[in-house]
DNA sequence: GCATGATCATGC
DNA sequence: GCATGATCATGC
């Protein structure tokens, strides 16, 4: 590329595509050429600036300090963003997409409509490169470029997040922030661990330092849209599937998402399952897991049929990452069963040593939509039946911050026996221990097993949260 | 009665 | 066939 003045037209987002397309398969070095790289200023080590890279070096593009978007001529932000691949060939997000750092004074002024986020984010020039550890970024490798266009209903929800995240600073909470707050746009953590934290404009408690985000659930849906596409992709076409989601724009403009979600749940309150299923005219099941199903299937209201039983594969809990948990307690509110998650990915654990990438922080910060069926008043515990539980109540939650700590340590434990090769309950956290999370088998039966990444196989653990702390979490509800 | 281990049900 | 969410079953 020596001597060529870059050939596009820096006030077109179409020419600026065209030209990014020239990066798949290859790293800046290659593109570049060594004697550039070896004469720039910028570093290729650490975090950050390979977007910095590109602008100067691939784009030619004079970097200003402007607030607005990276090519402000043509309106587009330019964003790099890493993929891993898995041992089965499979390419995954890496982290969330940091989109602007929250400046708490001055955020608190501001509209949706007047952020710099919206002025920045709403089209993105997403580049897509394959994260290898200790490699320099000029060789890491492009793979995808993306033109992503914020599609409108997106930004109904994500206006509702931006509206529900400075509500919380101008509360004076900034120091309780949590990725779990908000559907699509996050709030998070941003900066070293140790770092000092900063003011907030309406407390004199510090917070640390915060950034807009877009969730690793959300950029999972991107991904799969850009596979789907080819390695280049225009998101200029409408993405909604109907079949696929829960809420349309119109029902957007009457609540938040969640408000939506929650109204259906309301006219089913204190009946019971068998009430229920008679109401919305399905045959009663005798299956283990006929509260989750007929959960579900309120949740998912007119929705269609594909989702009706699973609204986990509803676009809008795909983007958010928003998990549906159905509880059941006996008669005194007491939570009946501890609650699963996903089982332990021992290479996952194994392979990243970042409590805020590893995917135990994505699934704890998640958005919870606890549903809880209880037995009715006046009957004893041996009486418990699944058909007479009367839904109790539905509600949204994020785990708080100081449960977050825990969960750290709970996961510095998991981490630690899974490099020591010490995969057995005898070294993770039991129950017994009370302290909210602990570690349990799951698998298909007892020969079920996972690939230990110290060689061989194990049996296939899996996170739990102790029925205890369910019990404190929809008692703090229902006490509100 | 509870902790732990084991398995079921569903959907892709 | 497998991952995930939910619940069952056993033994102390």
């Amino acid at each position: 590329m020596d001597n060529l003045r870059p050939a596009y037209d820096k006030t077109s987002i179409a020419s600026i595509f065209e030209y990014s397309k020239k990066l798949i398969g290859h790293s800046l070095r290659e593109i570049v050429g060594d004697d550039i790289v070896q004469a720039s200023r910028l570093q290729g080590q650490g975090k950050g600036g390979l977007e910095q890279m590109l602008e100067e070096l691939f784009f030619q593009y004079p970097i200003n300090s402007d607030p607005g978007p990276d090519f402000k001529e043509a309106g587009l932000e330019l964003k790099g963003t890493g993929l891993k691949r898995l041992i089965s060939g499979e390419l995954q997000i890496k982290e969330r997409l940091v989109c602007d750092m929250i400046d708490y004074e001055t955020v608190v002024n501001e509209t949706f409509e007047t952020s710099l986020f919206y002025i920045k984010c709403q089209i993105m020039l997403l580049i897509f490169y394959l994260y290898e550890k200790d490699v320099s970024k000029w060789d890491l490798k492009f793979i995808y470029t993306v033109i992503w266009k914020i599609p409108e209903k997106d930004l109904q929800i994500i206006r509702h997040d931006f509206e529900r995240i400075v509500e919380k600073i101008r509360r004076g909470e900034a120091h309780l922030l949590s990725e779990g707050d908000t559907d699509y746009l996050a709030a998070c953590r941003k900066g070293q661990k140790n770092e000092n934290p900063r003011k907030q404009p309406f407390s004199c408690v510090l917070a640390p330092r915060r950034a807009f985000s877009l969730k690793p659930a959300y950029m999972r849906t991107v991904l799969a849209f850009v596979k789907q596409q080819g390695e280049s992709a225009v998101s200029n076409i409408d993405l909604s599937q109907p079949t696929q989601s829960l809420v349309d724009i119109e029902e957007l403009k009457t609540g938040s998402f969640e408000e939506v979600i929650i109204g259906r749940f309301r006219p089913f309150i204190g009946l019971s399952y068998l009430e229920i299923c008679n109401r919305l005219g399905v045959q009663p099941s005798k299956a283990k897991n006929r509260i989750a199903i007929i959960a579900n299937k309120i949740a998912a209201g007119k929705s269609a049929k594909t989702i009706e039983n699973n609204v986990n594969n509803s676009e809008e809990f795909q983007k958010s990452g928003i998990r549906l948990k159905t509880v059941t307690s006996y008669s005194n509110g007491r939570v009946k069963e501890d609650t699963s998650f996903e089982n332990i990915d021992y290479e996952e654990v194994f392979d990243n040593d970042e409590w805020l990438d590893s995917r135990l922080y994505e699934i704890f910060t998640s958005r919870f939509l606890f549903v809880q069926f209880q037995q009715p008043n006046g009957q004893r515990q041996n009486e418990f039946d699944l058909d007479n539980l009367e839904l109790k109540t539905a509600f949204f939650w994020t785990m708080p911050p100081q449960d977050i700590d825990t969960a750290e340590m709970y996961w510095d434990n998991i981490r630690e026996h899974v490099l020591n090769n010490e995969i057995s309950p005898r070294y993770f956290w039991n129950k017994r221990m009370h302290r909210k999370f602990h570690v349990r088998p799951k698998g298909r039966n007892a020969k079920d097993l996972a690939y230990n990444p110290n060689g061989g196989m194990v049996q296939k653990y899996c996170y739990w949260f102790n029925s205890e702390y369910v019990t404190e979490i929809i008692q703090q509800h229902n006490n509100f």
